[in-house]
DNA sequence: AGGGCGACGCTTTTT
DNA sequence: GCGTCGCCCT
């Protein structure tokens, strides 16, 4: 190990630092993980024993990389290194409440429950309570999920949530609070502890319990956190319990790629390190080693529109490379055509997984996926639908979970759902006979419904049976597959080969409840650091955090979308889109490009409306990137090749590619277009996507009905129409 | 009480 | 294009 070579002066700074509180502001692709990796071999190298060193990272894979390479550069070939206790909060603090039950009054233990299952119970308890009876305007049972969460994360009552962002719930905030406490009251009767919970009651622990905070105070004498910036309060609160009397707490984050306030995070935490553990050292690391300095030139303009934060300015040796091109399809619709000719011109300078395209939510790739399966290119999708949340992974899961916690309505719920005559009525009353332990009702019910009786008998061979996870999943995917056959009868080879997936994975555990814990708390599939070869990477914005590629595309930079349009009315969220924009472009290495669509489709209407270069871009120099127009290829050409509904003083010089926006400019707005169509006159016409077709009637609004030959008739705003003769 | 069928409304990000 | 809800029949 040669420090001094392989690290630059911060980094170095930041890896050899003496004890007590470091803060390291980290900006993106400045050699984060690099410095925690040689700071960790360092402490080994110098005598620290590695049990007693605590690493706190985001998911489990980032630790696991961590420790990995740690393990490499001290000689320990490919293991990870071995006694580091390292993880996410959520498992760290699993793991403690499993070590100390006894202590926090649950004697049976607990099961963990994901937000799908917590949605379900919530759902039971509005059903209780009899609320939102036939009441329309009473938010659904996934969305009021959503604002208990909040509440708990911002640590605020559900009322101050709704008050500050849900406006038009503020009827029914009385009834949500008593949702809320129901909610609360049924996961302690049942022994279920949703994330927050673990959290939450991690701090209780620590706090009631002096002992056992003394020895973890004692035991760990090194703690790092990675990702500090993404912390939420009680995660603060839990590094300040757990903080070691030696002080050697080092946090790593960056607070401009904080992207995760919406579920709790504060940039506070990392803003207010230095005030909480007096005396911390705070080394930034403004090298970037990642993107080229055209790319950061556009990131740093990005930057600087926001608020309160930790000044930097990230730099590159690599001055070399294009600039970020912005790209104009003339619609949502053709920019997923537009990105494919991109890709396909990428593809020949980097192998497809070295190309991303990362969007704001996950529907917003919906027709680029399409585009993409046409055009037969392999792409792989990250933040979609998890291993663990698919619906056959949790039907067979919740038989093991009954076994574990007999109390578990939401595995009893998935039970019960396959015998034939009971439904959610008949399944509350048999578990409210089972926590009663009313053996009678039970055995009544039995005998009432045979295939109920044969539940109960499977359930009971499986109670029997040693615990082993692989053998027991094994005896429950036999029984559940003629169940699963009869549920998804197209597609149920595929799923059963996830199920015998399952089981190669259940294999590998030593207790159900780790398992069940661990599907729960990180699912297997998270190998989202293990790019599929040859695979396009497609990804929400979120899920890139910590990647790069060489190339790298972003669709539906325009208002709206991006920035989200429930992030318009609070300067906080629209911060936070800034900052996710940020991310996005940092991700890559040699090429970014921006998709800006000139028009939105919009379904309901059948029309294309104008939108708004993203706010974010307008405000930047227009120098900043390459401006690149639609290729007219494919569409209806107009005579002038230029066409009429896309007015040129809005954009760079016609042309298909390359051509430099003027200089000093501003990326300009997209203003209403002035109409194009005599409004009194019927005939021909051309529309850009749908290509010649006939005026048949005059609307309000500026709108008229054309009919397109192979598309039927349709409502297109005037201003998109050039007439034809 | 369960289950099937049709209408509606709605779409952010996730440990 | 999806899940959720309510209605109606068994």
């Amino acid at each position: 190990m040669d420090f001094e070579k392989d690290l630059n002066p911060a980094q170095l700074q930041a890896v050899t630092a003496a004890g007590g509180p470091l803060l390291v502001i980290a900006g993106a692709g400045s050699g984060k993980t690099r410095t925690i990796v040689y700071r960790l071999a360092r402490l080994v190298q110098h005598g620290v024993d590695p049990a007693s060193i605590l690493l706190l990272t985001f998911t489990r894979k980032a630790s696991q990389e961590m420790l990995s390479r740690a393990a490499m550069l001290l000689g320990h070939g490919g293991d990870i290194l071995p006694g580091v206790c390292g993880g996410t909060f959520h498992a760290f603090a699993y793991a403690t409440l499993r070590r100390h039950h006894q202590a926090l009054g649950f004697p049976q233990g607990f099961t963990v429950i994901d937000r799908a299952d917590a949605d379900e119970l919530i759902g039971r308890i509005k059903d209780s309570l009899e609320l939102a009876k036939g009441d329309k305007s009473f938010p659904k049972k996934s969305h009021v999920a959503e604002l208990i969460g909040k509440a708990r994360n911002k640590e605020c009552r559900v009322a101050d949530i709704i008050a500050r962002e849900s406006f038009h719930l503020v009827a029914h905030a009385d009834d949500l609070e008593r949702l809320a406490d129901g909610y609360a009251a049924a996961k302690t009767i049942h022994h279920l502890m949703d994330y927050d919970d673990l959290l939450f009651l991690l701090e209780r622990l620590l706090v009631e319990h002096e002992d056992i905070r003394e020895f973890y105070r004692q035991r760990f004498t090194h703690i790092m956190v990675d990702e500090y910036q993404d912390t939420n309060r009680v995660q603060a609160r839990l590094v300040a319990l757990l903080a070691p009397h030696t002080g050697n707490v080092l946090a790593v984050g960056d607070d401009a790629q904080s992207i995760y306030a919406f579920r709790g995070a504060t940039v506070d935490n990392i803003l207010a390190f230095p005030r909480i553990f007096p005396g911390t050292a705070v080394i930034k690391l403004e090298q970037n080693y990642r993107s080229t300095q055209p790319i950061l030139e556009l990131t740093n303009a990005i930057l600087q529109g926001a608020g309160e934060k930790y000044d930097k300015t990230l730099f590159s040796t690599r001055t070399d490379g294009p600039k970020p091109e912005l790209l104009r399809p003339f619609s949502d619709i053709t920019q997923a055509k537009m990105a494919v000719a991109k890709i396909r011109e990428m593809s020949r300078k980097w192998p497809l997984h070295e190309i991303a395209v990362l969007f704001r939510a996950g529907y917003q790739s919906y027709s680029l996926e399409v585009e993409l399966g046409k055009a037969n290119i392999p792409f792989q999708k990250y933040g979609g639908i998890k291993f663990s949340e698919a619906a056959h992974v949790k039907d067979v899961l919740a038989y093991p979970r009954v076994v574990a916690n007999p109390l578990d309505p939401a595995a009893w719920t998935r039970c019960l759902s396959f015998v034939p005559k009971i439904g959610p009525k008949t399944a509350v009353k048999l578990m409210e006979a089972v926590r009663l332990g009313d053996q009678a009702a039970i055995d009544k019910a039995a005998k009432k419904h045979p295939q109920l009786a044969e539940l109960f008998a499977f359930l009971d061979t499986l109670r029997a049976m040693p615990p082993h996870p692989g053998p027991i999943l094994e005896r429950v995917i036999a029984h559940h597959t003629p169940h699963l056959m009869e549920k998804y009868p197209d597609d149920y080879p595929r799923r059963l080969t996830g199920l015998e997936q399952l089981q190669q994975i259940a294999s590998g555990y030593a207790s159900l409840e780790a398992l069940l814990a661990d599907m729960t708390l990180e699912s297997p599939d998270e190998d989202k650091r293990k790019a599929k070869e040859d695979h396009l990477v497609l990804s929400t914005v979120h899920s890139s955090k910590g990647l790069e590629w060489s190339a790298v595309m972003i669709l539906d930079l325009v208002d709206e979308r991006f920035p989200s349009r429930h992030a318009l009315t609070r300067h906080e969220d629209l911060e936070e889109e800034r900052r996710l924009l940020y991310v996005a472009c940092t991700r890559a290495r040699d090429y970014l490009g921006l998709f800006v669509p000139e028009t939105l489709y919009n379904r309901q209407a059948g029309v294309c409306s104008p939108v708004q270069p993203s706010l974010f871009l307008r405000e930047l120099p227009a120098s900043l990137c390459t401006h690149v127009r639609e290729s007219l290829s494919g569409c209806p050409v107009p005579r002038s090749g230029v066409p009429a509904y896309a007015p040129s003083s809005l954009h760079g010089p016609s042309g298909s590619s390359g051509a430099a926006a003027p200089p000093g400019g501003r990326i300009p707005a997209c203003e209403p277009a002035a109409p194009r169509v005599d409004p009194s006159q019927l005939g021909y016409c051309r529309h850009k996507i749908f290509g010649r077709g006939k005026i048949i009637a005059r609307l309000e609004d500026g709108k008229c009905r054309v009919n397109f030959p192979g598309f039927g008739p349709k409502v297109i705003l005037t201003e998109y129409l050039e007439m034809e003769g």
